[in-house]
DNA sequence: GCCAACGTTGGC
DNA sequence: GCCAACGTTGGC
């Protein structure tokens, strides 16, 4: 079982747009980095822990739990031509974009990166990492612990 | 296969 | 809106 941090803009699928979905469900669609791709392809599992991030806002923080619903499979807007995420070099034979499904575990009040960069605990997280920019990035399950553990209140 | 130019990300 | 950091592209 695996932890990782997936970074959603709000203006795409916030975390109240996910809890609005059906089955609390979406395909993470877009992703268009390859070692993002290759962490949901190779690595992901049923059930791994996500924390849900909103990013490129004017408050970035955690906003929930989530969980991996799915393995990876073909991205459909790598073949669609109307998506700004179209990849003319895919094809449905070799497909090159893969996306899993994150399921909504419960929304959580709002963490600030401000507070994650607090705990020294958690300074080693990619997210927290200068120049980092990957939207997806792995947690340490003492991270994911910590977090759960002393941020999370409800 | 190098690397400069360019585009994107994302915190601030 | 700025800009540092990074990934990708494409000419050579």
């Amino acid at each position: 079982m695996r932890y990782w941090l997936m970074k959603t803009e709000p203006g795409d699928v916030s975390i109240d747009d996910l809890a609005a979905l059906p089955n609390q469900t979406v395909a993470w669609y877009g992703v268009r980095n390859y070692q993002a791709r290759n962490f949901m392809r190779d690595q992901m599992r049923v059930n791994d822990g996500v924390l849900y991030y909103h990013s490129n806002c004017a408050t970035p923080g955690i906003v929930g739990i989530a969980r991996v619903s799915s393995t990876a499979y073909p991205d459909a807007t790598q073949f669609d031509r109307t998506s700004k995420y179209f990849d003319p070099k895919a094809t449905q034979e070799t497909p090159r974009w893969f996306n899993v499904d994150v399921q909504l575990v419960r929304k959580i009040p709002f963490i600030p990166i401000k507070e994650l960069r607090q705990h020294p605990e958690l300074e080693r997280m990619r997210t927290l990492q200068r120049g980092n920019r990957l939207s997806i990035t792995p947690l340490d399950p003492a991270e994911w612990n910590f977090i759960l553990k002393h941020l999370v209140r409800d």
